[in-house]
DNA sequence: CGTATGATGGCATCACGTGTCATCACTTCG
DNA sequence: CGAAGTGATGACACGTGATGCCATCATACG
C-alpha cells in the first residue's frame, strides 16, 4: 500500500506544524500547507477533514489501542481500576520521547479556541472506546461511562502537569499522583464539615 | 437599550431550533435561519460567533451564575464539596421545567459532531469558571483542576441519566446518585483485587 | 504489453464568516 | 419642536473552508 509518496499525510502535519507556528494557525490557509508539502489543496481534504484535523493524526489509533489494552487487561478488576491500568500501561511507554514535540503542538492547539474544541473532542472519543471496553467486559453502563470520564480526566490532568513540571518528572509519576489527589478529594467530602481546605 | 425588537437572539434562536428538526443541522443553511427571524445574514453573525453557537445561547451566563454560587457557598469546605454544593443549586433550581426543550435541542446537537464539539467547549468553559473560583477562594491549583474537572463529569452524567430516564426522577436526585456512584468506584479500587467487577 | 486500481491534480461550486459603509429608529439635548 | 447622537440593522464585497466531479498519472497485475 502507499505508492506514490507513502508518507503525504506525514508531509501534510509536517508542513502545518511548521506554518501554524511560523504564521499561526489562522495566517495559514489550507493552499499554504498543501504548497510546503508539494501537494494540493483537493489532497490534503483527502486526508483530513478539514483543517484542524492535520494537528490530530497521531491520535488516531489511540482509541484502538486503549480498547485493546483494556480487552488484555487482568481479570477480576473493577472497572477503575481497569482504566487506571490501562492508562498507567500508555503512560509508561515510549511517550517520553515525544515530549517536545507534544509541547510543540500543545502550543498551537492552545493559541485557537478551535483547536482546543477539537482537542476535547479527541478526548471524549477516547473516553468513549474506554467505556466501550469496559461495558464489552461485562461491567455497568453508569460504572463504565463515569470510570472512563474520570480515567479521561485523571490523564488529561497528569499529562498537564507532566508537560508544565520538570522533565525528570515522568508522566507515570504524574499520573499516580493525580490519582491519588482524586482520592484524597472523593474521601474528604465525605459528611466532615470540620475538613479545613488547602491554604494557597 | 434594546430598540427595535429585543429580541433578535431570542428570535434567531427559535428559528434556528425549528429549521434544525424540520430538515436537519447541515441542510440549513445561516440565511434560512436568518430569514425566518425576519432579519438578515449579517445580523445573525452580529449575535452568534457562528452557525453552532445559536444553539447554546441560554447557556452563556452559565459561567458567571456558577462562579457566583461557589464565591456565596458556606466557608470552611474543600473543593469538592464546594463543587457539589454549587451543582446541587443548580440542580435544585427551576431547570426541572424546561426539560422539554433541553431534549429537543439534545437530540439536535447529538446528531453532529460538529455540535457535539462545541458543548464539550461549553463545558470546559464551564469547568474553568469553577477552577478559578475555587482557586479565588484559596484552593491549591491542582486541587481546584481536579475538582471542577470531576464535578462537570458528575454534572453531565447526571444530566444524561435525568434525561433518559423517567421524568419522576429529579435532576438533583440523579446527581446524587452519580455522587454514590463516583465515591463507591475510587474507593474500590484501592488494592484489593478480590473486588469483584459489576455483572452485567 | 495491456488493463485495473488507486492516489493525485484541476476545476467548479456553495456555505461560512468578516470588513466596510449606508440606513433607519430611537434617544437626548438645545 | 427640530437637530445631532447612538446603536442596531441592511446591503455589498470578499477571502477561506470544504465538497463533488472528472481527468490524469503511477504502480501492480495478468
Amino acid at each position: 500500500m502507499a505508492r506514490w509518496a507513502p508518507d503525504a499525510a506525514l508531509r501534510l502535519e509536517r508542513a502545518a506544524i511548521e506554518l501554524f507556528s511560523e504564521r499561526g494557525y489562522t495566517a495559514t490557509t489550507v493552499p499554504d500547507i498543501a504548497a510546503r508539502a508539494g501537494l494540493t489543496t483537493r489532497t490534503f481534504f483527502r486526508h483530513f477533514a478539514d483543517k484542524r484535523d492535520v494537528l490530530f493524526l497521531r491520535e488516531r489509533e489511540f482509541p484502538a489501542v486503549v480498547a485493546g489494552l483494556l480487552a488484555e487487561a487482568p481479570a477480576g478488576l473493577d472497572p477503575m481500576a481497569l482504566v487506571l491500568h490501562g492508562l498507567e500501561a500508555v503512560a509508561a511507554g515510549d511517550l517520553e520521547r515525544w515530549r517536545g514535540d507534544i509541547l510543540a503542538r500543545r502550543a498551537i492547539v492552545r493559541s485557537e479556541p478551535q483547536l482546543r474544541e477539537r482537542e476535547l473532542l479527541k478526548s471524549a472519543a477516547l473516553a468513549e472506546a474506554m467505556r466501550d471496553a469496559l461495558v464489552a467486559g461485562g461491567a455497568a453502563d453508569d460504572d463504565a461511562a463515569l470510570a472512563a470520564s474520570v480515567g479521561s480526566v485523571l490523564f488529561d490532568s497528569s499529562m498537564e502537569a507532566w508537560l508544565r513540571g520538570p522533565d525528570d518528572v515522568t508522566l507515570l509519576t504524574e499520573l499516580r499522583s493525580a490519582r491519588e489527589r482524586l482520592h484524597r478529594l472523593v474521601s474528604a467530602q465525605r459528611s466532615d464539615p470540620s475538613a479545613a481546605r488547602a491554604a494557597s
